[in-house]
DNA sequence: TCTGGGGTCCTAGGACCC
DNA sequence: TCTGGGGTCCTAGGACCC
């Protein structure tokens, strides 16, 4: 049983909260001023919607929708590549705005930001309404995009406000109107209760947002875990979760995946996948300076089951070389030879500040400096000359299913040609260096 | 949203220890 | 050897989010 109590901030709080209305598309748009108030959709790399600008929402385009049935519905949709780079410069201009109001602001996601504005209607001589018209007409103005505000007691509430009225909205909830909010949203719109707990709830009878803030607590507290119980003090106005100003720059895990369709019997070419994915998440780890101390591996087949295996390292590492071979190990664990799989993917997990990394008394320091020096190098010449300069042999086999594609039965071809001379566990698990340029 | 990629946190249950 | 109580650590898996 939980015997803890949750631990309410001293409140009311004033918690706002900031949603960049079609945050991509509207970037296109404020970049291209030819867009505007055009249907406009990026995501074009992928082939499937992005985002969708609101000409384009109204027309019926959805998220993940396919090209074939984009142009059905908007013919006149114009489709973008997405450009993460601008967007993330957006961003950043939006939270730095936020700070001149509030020293206080999460950065949730790259288009959404908590701000604690408690305290402040003093030295802005207004109403906490009033501080979010500043920060919208603000953002707007300098950015040429267009946000939903909501201000409440609580996160939970604030997001709800946000989500509320959109676009181009601004929603208070204060304390006394909150049953009238809650009552018009149904309760698995509420962030965090998602599909499997609004099935739950409902049936216990609950359905909207407001019955499952009237609900006893002590029924809450019987059914339900603890996020559930701090989303019901957070809607009966009580706040729990603190507004998060310090920037993260760091993770608990780090995880690379790739989908791959049609899904792929062929051992080598799922190998190279899980390697590549290695790699990847390596590179990521290592520019943040953090060393894992575990590696998680796992396939998912046709029909969408996982199967994984979590290995513990002997020492804190995000050198590829040092994990191959029990990556090759633990792909034997759980690899069965015939079975289609769709998809790969790696976690580095409990990840810590390279820095305190220690060395035991087993390791050869000598070969790891080495290593760390060699990997150093990979780094910079990745940084000048792109990612991917320099691979992993194991990780090639992605490269050519690629160059092959089209004609994907011929399996036996591609080794003979490109493997000439090898054997299996050399392919597969040598961890040796490969120049590609 | 029959399924893309990257994350976080919580809980139950087993192993092990005193 | 058995019994009982209690703590800590780890793992697997669930649930949710953007």
């Amino acid at each position: 049983m939980n015997d803890q109590p949750l631990t309410i901030r001293s409140w009311p709080r004033a918690l706002l909260h900031i949603d960049a209305d079609a945050f991509f598309a509207s970037c296109e748009q404020a970049i291209h001023p030819e867009l505007r108030g055009k249907p406009v959709i990026t995501g074009k790399e992928r082939g499937i919607v992005a985002a969708a600008s609101y000409e384009a929402k109204a027309r019926g385009v959805k998220r993940g929708m396919g090209y074939v049935d984009v142009k059905k519905v908007c013919p006149e949709a114009i489709i973008v590549p997405s450009d993460y780079e601008t967007y993330s410069l957006f961003s950043v201009r939006m939270f730095e705005i936020l700070r001149r109001f509030s020293p206080d602001v999460e950065e949730y996601s790259i288009d959404e930001a908590f701000v604690d504005l408690t305290g402040l209607r003093r030295s802005f001589h207004c109403s906490y309404g009033m501080i979010a018209e500043k920060i919208q007409e603000t953002v707007e103005r300098e950015l040429g995009i267009t946000v939903s505000i909501g201000v409440s007691l609580s996160k939970v509430l604030a997001k709800a406000g946000s989500k509320y009225n959109k676009p181009h909205g601004l929603t208070i909830i204060p304390g006394r109107d909150i049953h009238i909010y809650l009552e018009k949203i149904p309760v698995e719109k509420i962030w965090g209760i998602g599909p499997n707990t609004s099935a739950f709830l409902n049936k216990l009878g609950i359905r909207t947002a407001l019955e499952f803030a009237k609900t006893d607590e002590e029924v809450i507290q019987k059914h339900l875990s603890k996020p559930f119980q701090e989303i019901w003090c957070e809607l009966n106005g009580m706040s729990v979760y603190p507004v998060a100003a310090e920037s993260k720059s760091s993770y608990q895990s780090i995880s690379k995946t790739k989908t791959f369709t049609p899904p792929s019997t062929d051992e080598t070419f799922v190998f190279g996948q899980l390697s590549k994915n290695l790699e990847n998440a390596c590179i990521k780890a290592r520019r943040y300076n953090l060393a894992a101390t575990k590696l998680i591996i796992f396939l998912r087949k046709k029909d969408f089951r996982d199967i994984g295996i979590e290995l513990k390292l002997n020492r804190p590492t995000a050198y590829p070389a040092e994990l191959f071979e029990a990556l090759r190990k633990g792909f034997y664990q759980i690899y069965q030879a015939g079975i289609p799989y769709r998809l790969t993917g790696v976690v580095l997990g409990t990840l810590r500040p390279e820095n305190r990394v220690q060395f035991t008394l087993f390791d050869d320091t000598a070969k790891i400096e080495k290593m760390g020096k060699i990997y150093h190098s990979i780094d910079e010449l990745s940084a000048r000359f792109g990612k991917h300069t320099i691979q992993h042999a194991s990780s090639l086999p992605t490269k050519m299913q690629i160059q092959h594609e089209g004609k994907r039965g011929d399996a036996a071809a591609r080794k003979n040609t490109l493997f000439k001379g090898e054997n299996r566990r050399q392919r597969l698990g040598m961890p040796m260096l490969h120049m590609k340029v």
